[in-house]
DNA sequence: CGCCCCTTTGAGAGCGCTCTCAGGTTGTGT
DNA sequence: ACACAACCTGAGAGCGCTCTCAAAGGGGCG
């Protein structure tokens, strides 16, 4: 913090009104003459003036700060550039809006209280939270303590769907899953296997959904016959909307964790339970990372025995060999949305906002 | 912010004790005799009262709240984990010590000024700052607003080093470069070239010194016979420091900007110039995967022909083919150290700090 | 027994800002 | 010329907390 630093006060007194004049013009200055408003402008630049954050929260009981909760307590975070590059999207908007980003990591289970704490706490006017997974107790808390959220994906607790003015941004899992396997099918693979994302999030449900539905309509056999994944389940039972599971056909499925390790363990159980597929879906790029040097393992050559398809489009897709097809998702469009979405909301504006939910598409590269 | 939140007033009326007390109670109770410290903190649980950090702010001066600056304009940090790996170092010791993180991305070259009014504007008691560029105005505006700050990597602006009291943490980088080539050395490597990074920076200009003194003393032959690497600057004049590029082998150098991108085109480059090359030294796994990307396509084998040596030990230094023997520096470490720094710092304490340079070490896996 | 000192508590003055409200000034309509 | 409205500006009351300072209470000691 510098020296002494001037206060509204002294930007009154050497422009010559009153503080409440001074307050009027650095916040916009409408209803302040022309002449008066230009005299205090000079007045702040010479002394350069800052106003107090503190004091103007104190009497506004506005912060001008949000927080952004990152709950990976697994360290998926750190190789993962997909928060990354959301939040870039996020920080962009909000610096737009001259609003701080609070950073909120959760480590570990026992991070939890002192978030709620946190939150609880109006150090932040708001929170963004990405990723979680059913059972997370932080939206609990916000909702305890009052405060507007937006979430980052569709949340998955059970009735989530139902509430009234849940906010949130996700991508049609579903859609971008079946085009990923409708372009295996037309290439075709007819033994197509999946490799899911953990099932207690709505993105690998909803993937796995469109992976289904996609080999229902195509007619093509995953594990034909075979009733279902070993390694998967189905959802769960509190979870009836638009990314239920459902129906469609069982299909290949094993469930990793969204990391490049966990993918590398998918695929070998794939290849054990089916060794002439020949293609698999990754429910995101990094495990497909994983599925290619399992592969590459054993010996199969990808795209020409096994083709390879990811979802997300980050960086690591273009660094494999081969590069990979995969389906893009704009990951700092949706953390700009997201960010946009609850600075409106905190602007307390009439109008109803409805979740936003953006459409994927194919990029073909050469895994497939 | 929740409803209307119970202030110290109210706990003081219903513990039966002035606001002092219950002041003194909530900060610590000493002085406090011990039946009315448990009154309070009784009344306190049963309001469930929490402290308004903005009216606290206000009279103590201290945000209880650090900023952390990530500078890089261009947009590398959102496909390194660098950054994310390090901001979980920081998390952690930050949330230890109940102090906040305050995210501060700078995206491109029209967001200092804002950067600077932050910081400026006594919204933290101190900040955090990585990798900077020889020419970031951040440091600048920090010392202009008195904003104690800790750098991540030694700062390498003309006179940085001759600055008192200059805090930071960085790891040996001219003793990790020395590790990395050493071991192509012992391997029976004879033409090893070096893949810069950005050589604005003292991690970059380190690491290409260690390079070249372990060449020097290792009597190898780089580019034997030519005078220095095309791509390569050295370092500059303003720089006397540790890690002057100085004397020693001029080796092959091409710089890249720790991209993968970069260091596709570093390794092309290097090719062009001495075909014969048997070993490269990235000055980081992200160029390294970009150099193995290029080695494949010119049909070199890794590491038959060519040996590859990165630098960090991140994770997609697992994810190659074949993965990566690397300089390992403990990168979470390092954050957690810079917060640490940065909190005595802010303690107040009369005992000086030296800056802490770590100790890398070479991991050795399959590429060279 | 009186004095002094130490411990514990409370009163009250701000920290810097916003915002309401009243007072002053200027402009318009009749 | 007067009433009235519209527009500006300033005074002042807090926002919730910390911290200084003085008062009150309790012992120990001469």
């Amino acid at each position: 913090m510098s020296g002494n630093r001037p206060t509204l006060e002294a930007v009154a007194a050497r422009a010559g009104v009153s503080r409440a004049t001074v307050s009027r013009v650095v916040n916009g200055g409408a209803g302040v003459r022309e002449t008066l408003r230009e005299r205090v402008h000079r007045a702040v630049a010479e002394l350069g003036y800052v106003p107090n954050q503190a004091a103007r929260t104190l009497v506004t009981r506005r912060t001008g700060a949000v927080a952004v909760v990152i709950a990976e307590p697994e360290s998926r975070v750190f190789s993962d550039p997909f928060f990354a590059r959301q939040l870039r999207g996020i920080s962009g908007a909000l610096a737009a809006a001259d609003t701080q980003l609070v950073l909120l990591y959760v480590a570990d289970r026992e991070d939890y209280p002192r978030i709620g704490r946190f939150l609880a706490g109006g150090h932040v006017d708001g929170a963004l939270m990405f990723s979680l997974h059913r059972d997370d107790p932080l939206p609990g808390m916000a909702a305890e303590a009052g405060l507007p959220v937006v979430y980052g994906g569709r949340p998955g607790w059970p009735g989530a769907a139902a509430e009234p003015g849940l906010l949130y941004v996700d991508t049609d899992n579903r859609a971008g899953a079946e085009l990923a396997v409708r372009h295996l099918l037309g290439r075709g693979r007819r033994r197509i296997g999946h490799i899911a994302g953990p099932l207690d999030q709505t993105s690998a449900v909803d993937r796995l959904a469109g992976y289904r539905a996609a080999l229902a309509a195509g007619g093509a056999a995953g594990e034909a016959g075979e009733a279902g994944g070993g390694g998967a389940s189905y959802g769960g039972p509190g979870d009836p909307a638009p990314g239920h599971p459902g129906p469609g056909h069982p299909g290949l499925v094993a469930e990793g964790d969204f990391t490049p390790a966990g993918g590398e363990r998918a695929m070998a159980e794939l290849l054990a339970r089916a060794p002439a597929l020949d293609a698999v879906f990754a429910a995101s790029d990094l495990m497909a990372t994983g599925a290619l040097r399992t592969l590459r393992a054993h010996g199969r050559r990808v795209p020409d025995d096994v083709a390879v398809v990811g979802y997300d489009d980050l960086e690591p897709a273009t660094w494999t060999e081969p590069p990979l097809t995969t389906v893009h998702q704009d990951v700092e469009g949706m953390g700009t949305s997201m960010a946009r979405m609850l600075l409106r909301r905190l602007g307390g504006g009439p109008e109803r906002q409805d979740p936003v939910v953006t459409t994927p598409r194919l990029v073909v590269r050469e895994s497939g």
